[in-house]
This record gives C-alpha cells, structure tokens and sequence, in this order.
RNA sequence: GGGCGCAUAGCUCAGUUGGUUAGAGCGCCUCGCUUACACCGAGGAGGUCAGGGGUUCGAGUCCCUUUGCGCCCACCA
C-alpha cells in the first residue's frame, strides 16, 4: 500500500509548531524582493503591513488574534499573488502601563520610583522588558503571523528612538510644539498629565449640593449655587449669571464671599449660564474646570489652583491645606453646613471623567504642558482622506473621521514619567532660555553656559506610535527599506483606536514623509462574547485565545474571527463556532486523505493518448469545474472589496458541499468506472482540491500547508505526477501562487443546471425513502422515464444515481418515455422526470394523493406567479437574460404540473 | 447636545453594483457506525427579513418615517 497511512483525526497539536518553524526557518516571511540584497527589482511591487505594536507588557488576547488573523490573511493572499509582502513586526514601550508594572514590582519590594531614581528605574524597566518582552511575540508566532522577525521593532529601540528626537525637533523648528500652563487631565494617581483621549467618562450616581454665595455687606443676600465638586469652592474667582436673569440682575458686578475662606469674588455675567440648570447661577473655577477657565478668558479672572500634583489641598485653601481631594469635600461641606451656607444636597448622576489606565478620577489642572499645535496637521490629514489618497473600510468611518479631525483640540504631549522618549529640550539656568537639539547638547546654545538641564517629561507613547509605519523602516534615514517598502499599504487595526493611532500616524506621515503613511485602513470590530457582551475579567467572560488554540486548533480559531464577521462591526465569538471550525479543519483533512487514496488507484498513465475520448469526463466533473470558476470569480470581486468573511464562508460552502458532499461520493464511483475515467477523475480532484488548499491557506494557514505537503508527496510518488490547476507544486504552500480566475470554455449554465436537476431527483428519491420508512440499506428498483436527449445522460450517470439515492442499479431502468404506469409503484416528479419507486404496498393511496395534490397545488401556485410575472412589465423591462430563465422555469412547472395531474388517480 | 451604526430562523450571525423559492453554524425532530470523516452522513421542522410609507417591472437590499437597542464625540455646574 501506500505510505499514506495519514491518522482519521487531523492533529493540529503536532502540525501547528512543526509547520510555523518551517516557514520560518525557510525565511518565507521575509519579502521575495529584497533592496537590501544583490538581485532586487524595482519594479516587482511591494505589499507592506506594519503591525499594530502591541504594549511589551501584554499578554495575548482576543483582540491580537484578530488583527492577526485579518492582517495574517492580507499578507498571505499578496504574498501568493507575487507582490513582494512584508509585515513589519515589532512592540510599544507602552509608557504608562509598563512603568506602572514595574512599579508594582518595586512596592512590593519596599522601594519605589522616587527611591531609586530615575536611571536605576530604567535599568531596572530595561531589565523587566528583555525578561518580559518576548512573551507577546511568542505568542503572535503562535497565531500563525508570517511577520518579517528579522526587521522586528521596538518603540524605544536607537532607531525609533532616534525617530522621535527628529520628529518632535522639527515640529519645535516649525513652530508646532509649544510649552505652557494649561487646562490640563491630570492623573494624581499616576502624577501625570494625559491626553483628552486618554479619558472616559462613566455615569456615576453622585450628589448635587447646593449653597449659598453670600453678597459682601449684606447680612441676609445670598446667591445660590449648585455644585458637584464642592471642594473646588476654594479655587472659585467668580460667580456667573446669566446676563438675562431677572432673578440675578441685582447682583451683577457686586462682590460674594467664598465660604469658608472669606475671599471676595465678582458676580459676572455670561450668556454661557443655564438659566434653568440648577439655580441658574454658576460658580466659576478656572483652575479645575475647562469651562470655567473659557469662562475665566473672557473675564479676565484669576486661575487659582487649589490642588497639588496628588490632589491635596494647597495652602489657598486655607483650613483644609494639605487633605486629600474627597476628604476636603467633605470637611468643607460639613463646615459649611455648621456655618449655615448648606441649601440642600440632591441625588444626581454624575459623568465622572476617569483615567483610561488606573480607572481613577481625572482631575483637571493648570499645569505646564508641552502641546503639538494640531490644525496645521489635522487639515492635512482631512484632505488626505477627502481626496481619496487614503480610503478606510468600512467607508461609514470616513464620515467618524471627519467629525474628529474637524473637531480637533491641541494635543498634549508630554508626560510626567520616566519610562519612554524624553523631550529633547534643554533649559539654560543662567540666560533661561531653552534650546531643542537632534544631539543631547552640553552647553547652552544661546549663552554657551554649561548649566543646562533636561525637560523632564517624556513624550506620549502616541506620539512615537505615531511614527511607526515610517520608524520601522529607518526614516529619518533614507535606508533601502524606506525607499521601497514605503509607503506602505494596508493599516489594519481595531476601530476602537482610530483617533489614538491612526489620526496621528496619517498627520505624522503627511508631516514628516510628506506621503500618507498608507493608502487603505480596514478597521475590524470588537471582539464580544457569544451574547454581545463586552468581555471583562469581573464578568469573567474572557475568552483565552491561548486556550482556545490548545483546545481547537489555530486555524479553527483564526477561521472562525475571519468568518462571519464584517469589517468594522463587533463581532461575538461563541466556542460552539470556534469548534464548527475545529471540525471543518478535520474535514480537509478527511477530505485530504480519501483524495489521496482514490489518487493511488489511478492507473500510471492516460490509456489514450490525449485522453481526450468523449465521456470521459462526466456531468460531475463538469459541475464542479462550473461550481470552482464562480467560486474563484467570487472570491477574487470579494478579497478587492475586504470581504473577507463572505470569501470564507464560500470557500468553505464550496468544499463541504459541492466538493465534499457530492463531488467526492461520484468521484468514488468514477474511479471504478473505467481507466481514462479513473485517470480523469483524479487528475481533477488533486487540481480541484488542491486549488481549494490555495484557497484557504490565507485562513487557515496550517492545516492547508501540511494537507499540501503530504498531497505533494503522494503525487510525486504516483507515476502520473499529476499537475496542480496552475504551474508547478511549490516548495511550500505559503509561496505557492494564488489561484488565477480560470477562463469559462462555455457550457457551465448548462453544467450546472443539469447537475442540480440531478440532485434534486436525489434528494427527492431520499426524502420519499425517509418518508416511507425504507431501510437504509434496501436497494430499490426504480423506472426512470424524461425525454430521449436526457435518458441518454442519466443512462450515464446510473451508477451514481442508483448509488447516492439507494437504487437497485441492475434494476434501474431509464426510458425517453413511458405511455403508462407500472403497476404497484408511487410517482415522483421532478422538473420535467419522473420516477417510479415501488412503494405502493408501503403507502396508503389516499396519502399517496394527498402528496400528488400538494406539489401539483404548489406547481400550479408557481405557474400563477411565473405567469403574472411575465405578463408584467417584468418581460419588457427586466434584462432578457433573466427573463428568458423565469420563461424556463414556468415551462418546468408547466411539465411538472402536467405530470402530476396524470399520476392523479 | 452632535455624529454613526444595528434590528433577518429558538440562539449567534452572513446576505455590497436592487433580480423574484432569504442562507450558515449551533440547537431541535427522524433515520443511519455504506471501506475519508460520528470532529460524520441522509432527511425534516423553523423566517409577514422591527412597524409604516415611498421609488422601481422587481426591495432584506435604495429613500423617508416610527419604535427599540448599541457605539463614538462633546461634558450643564
């Protein structure tokens, strides 16, 4: 026998690690064509991801796999149609979530941050990183990424680094960059500034308390407020009312006196206030409100901060110097109720604003910042996508764009941390000047005086993130890389970080490279459980994509977030799919294995010559071949509009159903038939198949490659060494060439609709057979009785019909006619067949008519519709084509009908 | 407050130039270990495509509208 002796159940286990070192060790990841290497061309082009970096601290989850998986695909099917693809590899330094895990570290060791200092605290963030670091990568190989490992980077490496240094020094030389005290979110938590982005609000029930503002000189005049945040009492520098308010227009422009703190403030007005909110009278916090400090702008008001960098009360508040934030609220309010100022409290919802990464409330602050002057950037980066230079899928998230970019704010930079790019500006202590330089300067650039100092802050992971699809590549050098490899041309990424990444790559690579950094974004959805929940470690409804692939394969998992999801919506992802997956995988596999089998027994060479003879090849044949040219149209339309899943899903339809279901059981039977058959038959089902493998590789890379190879082998090991569909066997599947459209050769309408004649005759014999309690395994003898053209062919296909329906071939007869009804049989009929089963005894005729009167009533009801279809303006108007079909299928109902109406009793 | 999206079978979802009998997986019911596969095969039940209106020869698909969900941005103290 063969040495194909290939298990039942497909081990994925065994195949996935063994197949991955391959590829790798093969350098298949890498781009064909190479600018760093002797022999690169030019003019072969190039297809280029760069990977969403993920932060070097994280653990795999559900949200890499998908990326991976559609970024995965992208590169495999560019890879196979012969551009010359790379994907760029590499991690974030992922500022504040990495410094905060090594802090972690450190508390628990007793130390901290600030005990340390600042370059023990690196060398120690250095040291976590090259233990940790690997980890995420390890982990992506897992999912099967052909990513370029040579080029890997990473966001603090001396070349992005470098990157940094250049694109912040030109921005500081052009004016883009600015320092200065400002409104900012500040993180008491983690002591730093953040960006806007970097906030979400929560609605929290919370308390509206009310107060009195009492009028200076006056003993019983008070204006009443409401507030959420009571304690930032000890910042206000005015109360605002609304110019219109006949209730107010007393007190405008007279003194109140801040309670507790005996501070007198001016009464403004401002159409701002909501006349019906609250009390209608607002108090104004520059310092801690970003209204109020609009507000306080327009009235040239003092900004006073009643909060330290750990939101402690400052000694402007008097009393309550040195509380925390929450306790001083309630201290202050106790104290104000004793002194008589307390109104009342209220219930009230509240929309907390919290920090993105610790969760705890953001506290906004007047602080020295450093900001990127963003409109310059942001009307580029419209234009961009305005003018199609960029397209992103799905198209409806051009429009979310927009409002964004419209609507955009300065961008704040800088961050008081010590893990990530430090700002590359200098201050002098003795001229106070400050100098921004590519090369860390020891003297003052205006005054030569050596007693400079660095800013302090480092710079918003975003802003080297922003880089990334340039950085990677070399620039600001001009290396070979950067030279052919960019731009590059798909962003793939979740929708979820459209504005943190991809805004500001598209604006940092108009800036800085002055080319959109690519010319597609495809943003895929979220991930959610199988019920549209979000996943969250305290609903304990994550899903471990490590588990997952232990348990049911990679491929099954990457096909199934492949599959069934559609660009830009959030998808839910149940184990029940993942394992449909897990079984559609062994399938191939089964699939691989009969194919193999039935190519061994194929004789060595065509008994003809051409092989060539009439009847050869059979209706199956020609169906399948019909059924493969739709399916490799279809997939090409759907891979150039990103629909993926659609591709998927009839890819996998294809193999489970015409492949597998009906074309493998006729295969069967063919090999038996004769050797230019048996011949035929295999040379088409390693072509067909193998074509399917070529299909399906960028889905489910795995098992398509090891099915490859053992198909490979077994067909070297055949005499005939039958040729797959285009060229030669490839070294690899991952580098075998993508499927061309194959040319119609006329016929395949016909192909296909005598085939699926064929199957619903099939289908009907069976679905009487279950009706009727017929045992399986009894072979039934039956009459076939159509026109003399068709009799010819289904005197061909006997065997197959006999076989797939469980009829007694030797007893199977096929007539271009029949004048009567044999006796003690039932009548089928389908389209323009009939088919006699004896199964008389078994029926009862009153059912027997029953059944008749039916699909003669459904027939009839067809033929109504048809007919007033037709009679409409359907027949002028509609393409001829279409209505030349709806023509033929009212003749078949017509003959159905005609039929039934005589088996009628 | 501004913007965007969704509503299709019991559940989770496909259905993209409008084409006339709306699909899949899971679940359910009946059979079946026929030499690729029980991670399987055969048959079956199950949908007025949220409601209403419009455009069209033709609408799940395009337009308007109502209802119900979801998301993003802004952040009225």
């Amino acid at each position: 026998m063969s040495n194909y002796e290939l298990p039942k159940t497909y081990d994925f286990k065994a195949t996935e690690e063994r197949i991955y070192a391959m590829w790798e060790k093969n350098g298949y990841f890498q781009p064909r064509n190479d600018p760093n290497k002797p022999g690169f061309d030019p003019t072969v082009k190039p297809f280029v991801i760069t990977i969403p970096p993920p932060n070097v601290t994280g653990e795999l989850h559900l949200g890499h796999a998908m990326f991976v998986s559609v970024e995965d695909l992208m590169v495999r099917y560019h890879r196979m149609k012969g551009y010359s693809a790379l994907w760029v590899p590499g991690t974030d330094h992922a500022g504040i979530a990495t410094q905060l895990m090594v802090e972690r570290q450190l508390a628990k060791e007793g130390s901290s941050r600030e005990a340390i200092g600042r370059e023990k605290f690196l060398e120690r963030t250095w040291q976590w990183k090259a233990e940790k670091g690997g980890k995420i990568t390890q982990q992506i190989r897992r999912l099967g990424a052909s990513c370029d490992w040579t080029r890997e980077r990473f966001t603090l490496d001396e070349g992005l680094s470098k990157a940094v240094r250049e694109a912040f020094v030109r921005l500081y030389e052009k004016g883009l960059v600015y320092r200065g005290p400002r409104l900012i979110n500040w993180s008491p938590g983690l002591k730093t500034a953040v960006s806007d982005l970097e906030v979400e609000y929560s609605e929290e029930p919370g308390t509206l308390y009310y107060f009195k503002y009492r009028l200076a000189g006056s003993q019983d005049e008070y204006i009443p407020v409401a507030t959420t945040r009571p304690e930032t009492i000890l910042a206000d520098t005015a109360v605002a009312v609304h110019p219109d308010d006949e209730r107010y227009q007393k007190f405008i422009g007279k003194k109140v006196i801040v309670p507790m703190l005996g501070r007198e403030i001016p009464v403004i007005a401002d159409e701002y206030v909501t006349r019906d909110f609250g009390t209608g009278a607002l108090k104004i916090t520059p310092g801690h409100d970003p209204n109020d400090y609009e507000i306080g702008q327009r009235h040239d008001l003092p900004v006073l901060s009643m909060l330290d960098k750990e939101a402690r009360v400052t000694a402007l508040g008097g009393a309550y110097a040195g509380l925390e934030r929450f306790e001083a609220r309630k201290k202050l309010w106790a104290d104000m109720k004793a002194a008589g100022l307390v109104i009342r409290e209220e219930p009230y919802t509240l929309n907390v604003p919290r920090s993105q990464r610790g969760g705890e409330i953001i506290e906004p602050m007047i602080s020295e910042q450093w900001f990127v002057k963003i409109a310059p950037l942001a009307e580029k980066a419209l234009a961009a996508v305005q003018n199609g230079d960029i397209k992103i899928v799905p198209d409806y998230f051009e429009k979310v764009y927009y409002n964004w970019m419209e609507n955009i704010k300065d961008w704040c930079i800088s961050r008081q941390l010590w893990w990530g790019h430090r700002i590359p500006v200098w201050y002098c202590a003795d001229c106070g000047q400050q100098s921004c330089a590519r090369q860390d300067p020891s003297a003052c650039a205006h005054c030569g005086s050596a007693h400079i100092q660095q800013d302090p802050d480092v710079l918003d992971t975003w802003f080297s993130s922003g880089l990334w699809p340039f950085s990677t590549l070399g620039w600001p050098e001009k290396t070979p890389d950067l030279g052919y490899f960019y731009p590059t041309s798909y962003m793939e990424t979740g929708y979820d970080i459209l504005f943190f990444w991809v805004a500001r790559m598209i604006m940092s690579g108009l800036e800085f490279t002055e080319a959109a950094p690519f010319h597609t974004i495809y943003l895929h959805g979220l991930i959610r459980d199988e019920h549209g929940q979000k996943m969250s470690k305290t609903k304990g409804n994550v899903i471990d994509p490590l588990i997952v692939m232990d348990e049911l394969g990679t491929d099954a998992l990457r096909f199934t977030l492949l599959v069934g999801s559609t660009p830009g919506k959030d998808s839910n992802l149940s184990l029940k799919k993942v394992e449909a997956n897990r079984n559609f995988a062994n399938k191939l596999w089964n699939a691989a294995r009969l194919v193999i089998t039935l190519l061994q027994k194929a004789p060595a060479a065509p008994p003809s010559p051409a092989g060539k003879e009439t009847g050869v090849s059979s209706l199956a044949d020609a169906f399948l071949l019909a059924r493969l040219k739709t399916l490799l149209r279809d997939t090409e339309r759907l891979f150039q509009t990103f629909q993926y899943g659609q591709a998927g899903q009839n890819i996998y339809d294809f193999f489970w159903n015409d492949f597998a279901d009906w074309y493998l059981e006729i295969a069967k039977l063919q090999m038996a038939q004769s050797d230019s058959r048996a011949f035929h038959t295999a040379g088409l089902l390693v072509q067909v198949f193998e074509t399917l493998l070529r299909l399906l590789h960028p889905f489910t890379p795995f098992v398509t490659e090891e099915i490859y190879g053992h198909l490979k082998n077994a067909v070297s090991q055949h005499p005939a060494h039958f040729p797959p569909q285009t060229g030669d066997w490839a070294e690899a599947l991952i580098i075998a060439p993508w499927p061309e459209s194959l040319p119609e050769a006329g016929g395949e309408e016909d192909a296909l609709r005598e085939f699926s004649l064929f199957q619903e005759l099939v289908r009907a014999i069976r679905n009487l057979r279950a009706e009727k309690n017929v045992k399986p395994g009894l072979k039934l003898p039956a009459t076939l009785a159509e026109g003399a053209e068709r009799a010819g062919l289904y005197n061909s296909l006997k065997t197959e019909l006999a076989a797939l329906a469980g009829l007694d071939e030797s007893r199977l007869t096929i007539l271009p006619a029949l004048t009567e009804k044999p006796a003690g049989t039932v009548a089928l009929v389908v389209g323009p067949i009939q088919i006699y089963l004896p199964l008389a005894e078994m029926s009862d005729p009153a059912e027997e008519r029953a059944r008749l009167t039916k699909e003669l009533a459904e027939a009839n009801s067809q033929i109504a519709r048809l007919e007033k279809l037709l009679a409409s303006d359907f027949a002028s108007k509609a393409p001829a084509a279409l209505v030349q079909k709806e023509r033929e299928k009212l003749e078949t109902y017509q003959r159905s009908a005609a039929q039934l109406r005589e088996q009628l009793p």
